[in-house]
DNA sequence: GTTAGCACTCAATAGACGTGAGTGCTAAAA
DNA sequence: TTTTAGCACTCACGTCTATTGAGTGCTAAC
């Protein structure tokens, strides 16, 4: 069966109809609101047509009818329009994420809390991957327990602290410092060999005078503080937004899936080739997610995708408004990581 | 009217039956199930006296008791025996604990996760408050764009880094964090006074050519930071778990509630006195937690409460088990902190 | 090809009713 | 005086049974 002109502007009908109520539409319904010119009878006819090839669901015989994830998918593919973000929203937008870029941390967390109150969903982000990035200067303080504290900086401002179990002068601390920093400056973490370790650990035995066990216990410690450079987090926002559109059984099951939050970083891992992925109930291959609907958009730095950010929702959400939307604080983020990471000068 | 042992006798029991069922508790259960010695009749008269003291609520005439605030709050205050955890769940508390001791932030973490595991209810800890933790280190990394980092770390070993839009090269870098750590090292938050700050700006005004614009821009900079070395934070674990026990809409109350952690910031303010502080339905002054008890226990450093931590569950919980896990789980925090902050040896 | 009309379906709502867990009161027993 | 057996009463809850109404599919006429 063909999928006529026709047929397309009922379905979008419906599915427009369904956005707004969250009731299944029936075909009265449709030819009183919209001026198709067309009677109920005749909808009706081209809905079971509709039905039958898939794009529509009925949950009862008499009840209306409810786009599937299939409708959905060509109402997002095809039929969507370009939705256009009020000037207003975007003042108040850039307002509120100029406030706080003096932390990579705040921007991010901005980022997902503009997300979830542009679109009312529950919000997701990833803190940007800045595989690649160098370090630019370690340091040990000596602290006033029996601990020290192992601070690495990279070029792009990126700060990772641990605290070591070990005591250390000052003095000691300056030296062990100037080791790490000599052998690690302008690494990435993918650049530190086990070659380099092993120099650092000779020049360390050579220098300062540690116990064996005691070494060994720093310089695992600083692979750790390594290894760690490289990890992202995500934040999720406005979780609560999921009692809105299921019922307290499904919520549940949801929170517990956000809880962990390997599971939506899996579930967005491949997602970064194009810029917008939408995926529509069992899309998702989770089976949490089956009624949800999920949006996301890559955001960048230095030309290459950095992180992801979006939302989940429920399937009937609005998509033009919630990719335009996402659309527009992705394009903000870059801004800003550009500003705060590349800036006008190179170096 | 008098509260006899009887009374008394029976109360416990209706307590810990509806502790049990969450159902209204009925006088021929209690004569059942416990070997009063009285019939369902002299239950009922009891019930009805208890009921006129304010310990007991009909929720309808043909149903059972529920006990009352003042029940819990007389319960809790006289009547509460001590729980007793298990060797086992210590021994798996202590090695959880024991994991992460590298970063305040994940003992914290891990501390709010265990509070939720074993009580099951929505848990909070708050960031140790560190006020009069004096400043050990300053440093000034100079970025790749056009950005400085300042990092600030005090003797606790709480880092705190903002970026700062300046350009720096390294050499200026070097200089100023110098002037920076001459002035600040060695001291807190309070002590540092407009004095200080203005000697700091004449000295990097002689020794770095700064527009004044630049030179004001740092110093309100450091400012923030410095400021913000005092901040407490407040982790809230397992919120899904007020779903457990609240219907649809006053769980949604419940996540708005928590969402602006402030709102829990102020309701546990005050309650640093005691070691355990058990607040009880109403008791707590905030509509949204009037059918919840919110019950909290400090933790401390160098013998001073440094911060508390606790759960928020229906006003039936166990409060006897979540006391004694509360206890056992903030000695647990006090004894790592001591461990990372104090150590064996003075300084 | 379109539509008016009609019989049909079925979820949701409301009312009727029985059930049972619980009460309070009273009078007899201890 | 205290306790208890007994009984009438209450009321939430579940079940059953219309009733309603939104929606359908089909058919015959336009």
């Amino acid at each position: 069966m063909e999928l006529t002109e026709r047929k397309l502007r009922i379905l979008q009908a419906i599915i427009d109809e369904y956005m707004g109520t969250a009731e299944p539409v029936g075909s009265r319904a449709i030819s009183k609101k919209n001026n198709l010119g067309l009677s109920s009878a005749t909808i009706r006819n081209e809905m079971a047509d509709l039905e039958e090839m898939g794009f529509l669901i009925q949950p009862h015989t008499s009840a209306g009818r409810v786009p599937s994830d299939v409708a959905y998918r060509y109402y997002v593919n095809s039929m969507m329009k370009r939705y256009k973000i009020g000037v207003k929203t975007i003042v108040q937008l850039q307002n509120a994420m100029e406030q706080k870029i003096s932390q990579l941390d705040s921007i991010i967390k901005k980022a997902s809390h503009i997300t979830s109150a542009l679109t009312d969903y529950t919000a997701f982000i990833t803190t940007p991957d800045v595989t690649g990035n160098y370090i630019k200067k370690c340091e040990i303080v000596s602290l006033s327990g029996g601990c020290s504290l192992l601070i690495i900086v990279t070029q792009a401002g990126i700060v990772k602290n641990k605290i070591l179990t070990l005591s250390l002068d000052d003095n000691s601390a300056a030296i062990l410092g100037e080791i790490i920093n000599k052998t690690l400056c302008g690494l990435c973490a993918n650049d530190i060999t086990f070659d380099k370790i092993q120099s650092m650990q000779s020049e360390i035995s050579e220098r300062l005078n540690l116990s064996p066990k005691a070494l060994i216990n720093i310089l695992d410690f600083i692979y750790d503080a390594v290894e760690e450079l490289d990890d992202t987090d995500i934040y999720i926002e406005n979780a609560k937004s999921i009692l809105k559109y299921n019922d307290i059984e499904k919520a549940q099951k949801m929170f517990t899936f956000l809880e962990d939050k390997k599971n939506l970083k899996n579930l967005i891992k491949g997602d970064s080739n194009g810029k917008v992925n939408i995926k529509i109930g069992s899309e998702n291959q989770v089976e949490e997610l089956k009624d949800c609907s999920l949006v996301s958009v890559n955001y960048s730095l230095n030309n290459k995708t950095a992180g992801q950010l979006g939302v989940i929702g429920p399937k009937r959400m609005n998509y033009a408004k919630v990719v335009a939307s996402l659309d527009c604080i992705s394009e903000h983020i870059d801004k800003i990581l550009y500003q705060l990471y590349i800036g006008e000068s190179e170096e």
